[in-house]
DNA sequence: CGGAAGATTGAAGAAACTCAATTTGTGTGG
DNA sequence: CCACACAAATTGAGTTTCTTCAATCTTCCG
């Protein structure tokens, strides 16, 4: 028992937390972070292939990814899916169903994960109190926003070969946020669900891993990728979608 | 004087605003709804092709169209430009800059348009005290990221001609929230912009416009459409993505 | 070790792009 | 009000890029 309390006053609180400077406590002072402590459900378990929710759940928490990998993706009323993040440590899913109460998206674990879930109403009753909360909550939303931009500017303007390249780069900055070393990318997700992401068949990811790889900006072990010429690669983004 | 005071009591506020239930102040009560409009900047002029703020100015206050339309659109590190919106009567502008502080976007108007501006610092400090509008004003911000996540489902899984046709419901759908016709279309946009938006060139789009034209399901005179069967272009988009 | 799923590569086809010419629309000055 | 000039839109022809279809090859589990 004593072992028990002493491991989950250590380790599951938020202020312990290895993200907190990446997830949303950022830059609250103690007392505001042991409020926000209590509203936390801390390591739920996901395994690789199950679902944290989907689309049509009614929204009861947000969820922090605290290890792992996920995928969120869309259905379409046709039928075809997309996806729309690929979700890791420290960042937030389930903030596009504010809006109607309501999931859009299906969150998808890529491997074996852990979240914490914040109840939503509790955490919108906590910001009225808390105002630096607050605002890092708008932050994050606003956030979520312009990374959607982001890749609506991936999607709109460049060629599958910068179009890999951005996601290759994308991943390698947040493992770099992250502190961990941004050139060796272990990637969850299939060539299929890049390709997905990015606007591409998955035949066309493939050739365009082959093409960096045969130029010498990345090496390729399967799913393992390693950025050789981070430079260069940034390079190829900026170059690619300034002839327009 | 007096006809003064009374056309600013009857016209310039949230309360008798057409636009509140699309706008920022949907659902609140009377009392609520004079606090928020005592932050409200109203009515400020925009006239086609001016710039109500840029990539980079400093955010200072969230705006609203009043009338009019905007187009949004960002600056890749490349040079490259993509629209990412084209808000129109009642929708919000500026709300990606809350993350840094600092607009992401450029906000063109591309008619002569009037903007509600809210003060972003105070209207923060008013959502503690008003837990509604605190609610409201996250639906907006999680409104926005499902609008985004829709057009990366069309940038990333439709054709050419289906990125044109949703274009035009999503633009009928959003004039008939606002109790206008949803079948009159008078697009303030080039064929360039539209195209650069859905991530085509501007001679595919004006292709696509002849191809639904010579379908019948619209009419075109110039900028202004006409939609002539709604729920076969709804058809065309619903089975368009099914095949994959 | 064997089977199935995922990844790679090749060849042929389709979709969208580029380049170019023409038509239409818009605004301005005579 | 018309004529002119300029910008935007349309249409055509040829090319590039990506996709589709198909055949290996590799990796990962049981």
């Amino acid at each position: 028992m004593a072992v028990t309390s002493f491991e989950s006053s250590l380790r599951q609180r938020c202020s312990n937390c290895s993200l907190r400077e990446i997830c949303l406590p950022l830059g609250l002072d103690a007392e505001e972070l042991g409020r926000l402590d209590e509203l936390v459900k801390r390591r739920r378990r996901v395994f690789a292939g199950q679902h944290l929710f989907r689309a049509g759940d009614p929204l009861q928490a947000l969820a922090a990814v605290r290890t792992g990998f996920f995928k969120i993706y869309e259905v379409s009323a046709g039928g075809h899916e997309q996806i729309t993040a690929f979700p890791m440590e420290g960042e937030l899913m389930g903030l596009d169903a504010i809006s109607a109460d309501v999931h859009r998206g299906n969150a998808l674990a890529l491997e074996d994960s852990e979240v914490c879930e914040i109840p939503f109403t509790k955490l919108e009753g906590l910001l009225s109190d808390l105002p630096r909360l607050q605002h890092q909550f708008h932050k994050l939303l606003s956030g979520a926003i312009g990374n959607d931009h982001g890749l609506m500017m991936v999607l709109g303007t460049m060629t599958a070969e910068l179009k890999v390249a951005a996601f290759l780069l994308n991943l390698a900055d947040r493992l770099e946020a992250r502190g961990q070393p941004r050139a060796i990318i272990h990637l969850p997700m299939s060539r299929e669900e890049i390709g997905n992401y990015l606007g591409l068949k998955l035949e066309t990811v493939s050739r365009m891993f082959s093409k960096l790889r045969d130029d010498g900006l990345i090496v390729t072990e399967g799913r393992k990728t390693e950025i050789r010429n981070y430079a260069a690669l940034k390079d190829l983004c900026l170059q690619g979608s300034a002839h327009a």
